[in-house]
DNA sequence: ACCCAGAATGAATGAATATTCATTCTTGAT
DNA sequence: ATCAAGAATGAATATTCATTCATTCTGGGT
């Protein structure tokens, strides 16, 4: 196809055609993890391709190997930034001064575990999706790990608080903890193949 | 396969044996999907390829696609037959005649639920590898329920002899059935991030 | 002994995709 | 107004992988 008219062919003026624009690196960055975070949700871990992703943020395919080195990268940064995100939520309730109430602070730490909303469900696909892939790989292995731990001790805390407080008898904090964590795992994991509601009271 | 008898003892993984043995469609099914599940279990199913998985199994690329129609296909069946196997164990214990206690039901429950070894191990990074990708897959979110809610079933009758034998009060026997099986979920989960062992009793 | 249906093989093919990098563009400083 | 630094782009490249299929081989039937 050759330009007929010999004058420069222009780049056509699209309506919606979008300026180049600078912006710092650090909101770059977010901004690849956020729409990693959506494509993860929407079409699965394994098939999540960085033409997607850019995509999705409005980029092109470059940039995400400027900011992050490889897919890989990106990939273990984005299952750091929820890992991060989900266990700082629950120590900030668990620690955080403003609630004085044991009872009142447990039922806050279930809202916030159990709260729904599209991003909060998006969030708990993509921490199932590494956990899936975490038995083969330690990298993934080792992130979660840390940051449940750092949750697993402040919840135990709380627990100690709890069965202090009640007077409660033959109860250890620490089995205690560690089956909390795993009936609000198991419940995220039936929400996501379910979807189905469960009463917060279930729970406890 | 008896080897005592000193006939034909056909090595199982790889003996240098270069020669082509012609074997039923059946059992080279099986084979595949065994083969699937260690490497899903090692390699994590977003690593998984047709290469490794007939290099596991000791067979050719090409069989893959002779006997399952493709890729896609081959995983699918893979989770059928796992899902398939662990709710068939569990109901089994549930309606089986031979255990007529309910403690001892429950226990034996426990035991196959919870039960080491290394194949229990594989069989549930892959289960939970499958979980991962359900969110975006309806095809394995279906398959995955639809076993499911059978052994929910099974489970909610089994507890609600229990109330009554019991004589409990105040207990629902359908959302104990479902904080049980997001209990033993979430223990699932724990065990695959964090090798540790996790005492049966606390799941009572 | 001989055949042949169909099981099994693996080199070849083509499609998908991560990564590179020469080039273009933006912005703040001068 | 001009410039340089470096952010952003996307066509091109190289690699990896699922799938195909012409060919080879096996074992039961005759």
């Amino acid at each position: 196809m050759t330009d007929a008219s010999g004058a420069v062919t222009e780049a056509l003026p699209e309506a919606g055609s979008k300026r180049r624009q600078i912006r710092p690196k650090a909101e770059r960055r977010q901004q690849l993890i956020d729409a990693t975070i959506r494509c993860i949700a929407q079409h699965g871990l394994s098939a999540v391709t960085m033409q997607m992703v850019t995509r999705e943020a409005g980029l092109s395919v470059g940039i995400a190997n400027l900011h992050f080195k490889s897919k890989d990268n990106l990939l273990k940064e984005t299952l750091r930034f929820v890992a991060e995100e989900y266990h700082g939520g629950q120590i900030e309730i668990m620690e955080g001064g403003d609630i004085l109430d044991l009872g009142e602070r447990l039922d806050a730490l279930l809202d916030f575990q159990l709260g729904r909303g599209v991003t909060q469900r998006q969030k708990m696909s993509v921490w199932f999706a590494y956990y899936g892939e975490a038995g083969a790989r330690p990298v993934y292995q080792k992130i979660v790990s840390t940051v449940d731990r750092l949750a697993a001790q402040k919840l135990e805390a709380l627990f100690i608080q709890i069965i202090r407080e009640g007077n409660y008898r033959g109860v250890d904090a620490r089995e205690l903890a560690t089956g909390y964590s795993a009936l609000i795992d198991g419940l995220h994991l039936g929400l996501l193949v379910t979807p189905r509601e469960l009463s917060k009271r279930r729970a406890r």
